[in-house]
RNA sequence: CGCGGGGUGGAGCAGUUUGGUAGCUCGUCGGGCUCAUAACCCGAAGGUCGAGGGUUCAAAUCCCUCCCCCGCAA
């Protein structure tokens, strides 16, 4: 029963299925460390993030430092004496000092097929730009970002249908099953690190609200893969009469005219032009109302002919 | 007290400013038309207007309190 002495760290929802691994695999975990508590929701509450309330449930200690390049942090890992350091999905640059604290070293599971999308939002990039396959990579960290050498690599397909959230959620599976057979390996003495080929890489910045503004005058694809690799957030958006407008869902059309402008309004969805073709809304928000289908949202509010979605234009014109 | 929008038949909304028969677009059910239909025509059912209290002859509408939902922001 003497596992390995881990040190996990890690954040949000992506990095539960690791550790949760970690655990079922009956591995030492000494501490997990997570981003300190923020002010979230609605009320500014404040509330942990999923990993420090999996680690809880689960008895074991949290750590959430401010940053993690201090001295104080630093010595309390090395005290620790672990093996091992697994980082996922973190939300913080660890210095070479911590690096080198662990005989194994510190792994990391990156959302993506390395060198490709190293940083922050790999698989929303992934989606936006139309690929048709992503993956895990678990890779040896060094100091810079994501181009340690890569130990486990596995693939999956992108269903030209699915969003963010639903690669998000196989993503993280995945990244456990990868971490897994990292371990396995590890154990075994087979680990076989492969550098990365850094003319091949390219980065995924972290998401910004304005990445999900729909930009008409772009080709029907490209704009649903905007949808769908924008989806929980910050979600693909436009403007309907000066108002914020979320689009979820759309399908692509036949029609043709002005970019942005609806070319029809059914029960099927609202056609909006764009470059060399249409897409057709199915599944729509608009600002402080509900999510709902295209069928709801007409029963309750009329397009007036000629509208034209985007640009929020000054009162003035006709 | 971070800012703002909203809770009205099953769904989405109008009506609230200027209190006084609760309306619209759908859906549902029945009937009709049709080779046929998710299309069209006729008809019907279905609402304690988020909850509680107050003002009034009278409250969806005005006042107070509370609950819930949503957008922004994080």
């Amino acid at each position: 029963m003497a596992g390995l002495r881990v040190v996990f760290m890690g954040t949000p929802d992506f990095a539960c299925p690791t550790l949760q691994r970690l655990i079922d695999r009956g591995e030492a975990v000494l501490a997990v460390v997570t981003q300190p508590d923020r002010p979230k929701g609605r009320g500014q509450k404040f509330l942990p993030p999923p990993v420090k309330e999996l680690a809880e449930r689960h008895g074991l200690p949290v750590l959430q430092p401010l940053k993690v390049r201090t001295p104080e942090f630093i010595d309390a890992v090395r005290e620790m004496h672990p093996d091992l350091i697994v980082v996922v999905a973190f939300g913080q640059i660890l210095p070479k000092a911590l690096l080198d604290i662990p005989r194994y070293g510190c792994i990391n599971v990156h959302a993506s097929l390395l060198p490709r999308y190293r940083g922050a939002a790999p698989l929303n990039w992934c989606i936006v730009n139309g690929e048709v396959e992503t993956g895990v990579t678990t890779m040896l960290m060094d100091v810079g970002l994501d181009t340690g050498d890569m130990l486990v690599k596995k693939i999956t397909p992108i269903d030209p249908e699915e969003n963010a959230q639903s690669l998000h959620d196989r993503l993280s599976v995945l990244g456990a099953d990868a971490l897994d057979e990292t371990l396995d390996l590890l154990l075994a003495g087979s680990l076989a690190p492969e550098k990365q080929d850094d003319a091949q890489s390219c980065y995924a910045p972290m998401l910004k609200k304005e990445d999900g503004l729909i930009d008409w005058s772009r080709k029907p694809w490209d704009i649903k893969n905007l949808v769908r690799g924008m989806n929980p957030w910050p979600c693909a958006y436009t403007y309907l009469d000066e108002k914020f407008l979320k689009i979820y869902r759309v399908t692509i059309g036949s029609g043709t005219g002005t970019p942005g402008a609806v070319l029809a309004a059914t029960k099927e969805g609202v056609e909006v032009a764009c470059a060399g073709g249409s897409v057709i809304i199915e599944e729509l928000q608009l600002e402080g109302k509900k999510r709902l289908s295209v069928r709801d949202f007409l029963a309750g509010y009329r397009i007036a002919p000629g509208t034209t979605l985007g640009k929020k234009e000054q009162p003035r014109g006709r």
